[in-house]
DNA sequence: CCAAAAGTGTTTAGTATACACCCATGA
DNA sequence: TCATGGGTGTATACTAAACACTTTTGG
């Protein structure tokens, strides 16, 4: 057994895409009153542990998603650290880190993660406790300042999405157009006309179309691409463009 | 005297920018041996310090900032979190480490902040040490992992500069054009035609035109501008642009 | 044959790029 | 009067935005 850090952890924003929306996966944080069976605490949580001693923060990263959901080689991205004095430390969170009596330190700064996974690709590990996904557009109440956490990660996200590729990690490898069109319609809360994000994504050389259509589905079958990274390093210019 | 955490601190990398080109502000880190005289380390190092116990990071890098610039209110952007397991192991570092002798731990991860000033503003609060701008084209050798660290803040900021109006940190509130296109071809390391860049910069609204010029240049005089936050909050749009 | 989503083209407005000459000031 | 940087316009190519109908499939 490794020695933690007793006052550092890396929290994981773990963000799915099911075609429709955006989700993010949550643990639930639940407390019964040990005599009186009285609900002390009913909420959800984002995943983290704290680091070990001889871990890096990405390693940290790594473990702590690959315990949830199985996967290694995820796409995962720092997108911010939370070091507020009080920022765990509602009566709840307090109850709840006195039961856990794994001697945390009482000031914990966290490092904050997200991750890009293919919803159909995870089977969740679900160990002893209760783990869901849930739309980023209907969240139940959220513990510690996780409501906070998740709010940079989607910023980051978001700003991520909008000047580099990484909506792909989202995707199967092999992916239509319209599902394309839908995760950014999800991630940034917008809506585009579908010819013109379609010329506009047919233009880029490293979305790439296969000679390949999708199977039982009961409308037209759409073809299928890939995205290639290695055209698009490649191929990528930077532009300059604070909007007017 | 307040304790600090032995195993957290907050570095920055503060910028500046002189009209020509993108310096970074560096504090030389120098010890000779007290018997032989020998020197042991010359080299130099961002400004950085431990947090203290009741003090959030970006108070902890204000507080830094204000220790070497003397300045208070300045645009500071926490843009990456260091955690490897020996980011400061260096024999050097090592060297350092124990002459401080002030109890750190032997793991330290560290905050990285980048802050904007205007170099005109500055009056250097020269401690007992030597503090020095340099260009960032011209870089001494820089001590524990700080080399990387200032890496990272330059990609963050160049990134941010592409997308966000943030270069006005940068410059006084009055300021020319021209002024404003150097700015950029510093930072992103790329030059734009005279005509062009104005035409582009003209049609912003939150750019707006003083009736007022330069005074003692020795050619023809500029207009000046300022920017206004206000105007730019509420005219942007957003766009989602992943180059092709 | 119906429902569902796929696929397609044109017009107009706006933005990006390339490029060269005259102007105002201080020394 | 010279050196220095300021200021300006046009043509061409490209990109963005608006907009509606037909096609293919499974049930």
């Amino acid at each position: 057994m490794q020695k933690i850090v007793p006052n550092i952890s890396v929290d994981c924003v773990i963000f799915g895409f099911d075609f429709k929306q955006l989700n993010v996966l949550l643990v639930e944080r639940k407390l019964q009153d040990e005599k009186t069976g009285e609900t002390l605490i009913d909420d959800w949580t984002l995943t983290g542990y704290h680091i070990f001693e001889d871990e890096d923060f990405d390693t940290a990263a790594a473990r702590i998603l690959k315990g949830l959901s199985g996967l290694d080689n995820i796409y995962l991205e720092q997108f911010y650290a939370f070091g507020k004095v009080s920022r765990v430390d509602s009566p709840k969170d307090n109850i709840w880190l006195k039961h856990q009596h794994e001697g945390f330190s009482s000031r914990i700064v966290t490092v904050g993660y997200y991750s890009l996974i293919d919803n159909s690709t995870v089977t969740l590990q679900l160990q002893e406790r209760n783990v869901k996904w849930f739309s980023i557009t209907d969240l139940p109440e959220l513990g510690f300042d996780h409501q906070e956490i998740l709010n940079k990660a989607l910023e980051k996200l978001r700003s991520k999405l909008r000047s580099e590729p990484i909506g792909f990690e989202l995707l199967p490898e092999k992916f239509t157009l319209s599902q394309l069109q839908k995760l950014y319609e999800a991630i940034l809360g917008t809506t585009y006309d579908r010819r013109n994000f379609r010329k506009k994504v047919l233009q880029m050389k490293y979305i790439i179309p296969l000679n390949e259509k999708q199977k039982a589905v009961k409308h037209k079958p759409a073809q299928l691409f890939i995205f290639s990274r290695d055209v698009y390093e490649r191929t990528k210019r930077e532009r300059f463009d604070f909007s007017i």
